[in-house]
DNA sequence: TTTGACCTTTGACCTAACTCCAAGGTTTAT
DNA sequence: ATAAACCTTGGAGTTAGGTCAAAGGTCAAA
């Protein structure tokens, strides 16, 4: 049994962000003191560590919150259904990669077109390209 | 000369989108008509033709008001500098795409390891994974 | 017993880049 | 002449995921 700011510190966040997880349907604490402290049991510290291992793999709070549903009543669903969230996240994951690659792309080639040298900017192709592209 | 909507409609953006560009000192309106209303010349235009290429291009709003800066008094600047903006941000980029590539990859090798069938996610591998890597 | 570290709640604030609304004035088309 | 379509300002709301502050109650150690 752990209070809030002990549980925060063995996780590495903080107090505050628990309760906002809690305000926000992720981690209710097993009871409250009667004093009225969150009191979080081994299975909400198991909880939180399965939360933080879903975000770090890119998986937004409300998908989160979808995959403790799942976890909450495993028999309900089907392999496919955990299978299919995750390959339409890495694919979402993807579609935003593709993106960024091509405007890294533009911008090394904006770049090797630029002289890059201590000279004045007055006739640098890159502002060139972007006035009148 | 042209009223806010008119170059809104031009270029596609919604004239409040021109005023936030104006509070935020990307785009002032060459005048005001007697009545106070904003009337835009063409290199109004032409500014903000540049600010949507660069937003295109990658470039932060605080981005574009440095590049502007620079657009207004190009003998200030050696090419150097505006080359290494570039570069910078395309290294910004890179950063976040190898970022964005290890979590699609661990959602690959994630979903890979999963049966995916319709039986009952009661073993399944994701979710075990995720719950005691 | 008193100080400091903890806990509570409510509610505001942060970034980015808009987007929308209300209340009112102006211009244009019929 | 009047209605539609435009313009003005100020200020609030949006998304995501927290983060902080204020005012107060509780707990542990010296």
């Amino acid at each position: 049994m752990y209070k809030i700011g002990e549980l925060a510190a063995a996780c590495k966040v903080k107090p505050d962000t628990l309760r906002f997880y809690e305000k926000n349907g992720l981690l209710n604490p097993a009871n409250r003191s009667d004093k009225g402290y969150r009191i979080y049991s081994d299975d909400d510290a198991q909880q939180l560590r399965f939360i933080l291992r879903a975000k770090a793999m890119g998986f937004s709070l409300s998908d989160i919150r979808e995959l403790l549903n799942i976890e909450a009543s495993r028999s309900d669903w089907a392999c496919a259904d955990v299978k299919g969230m995750v390959e339409a996240k890495a694919l979402e994951l993807q579609t935003k990669i593709d993106e960024m690659t091509r405007l890294r792309d533009s911008l090394q080639e904006l770049a090797d077109a630029c002289c890059g040298g201590p000279e004045s900017a007055i006739h640098c192709s890159i502002l060139d390209t972007l006035e009148t592209k």
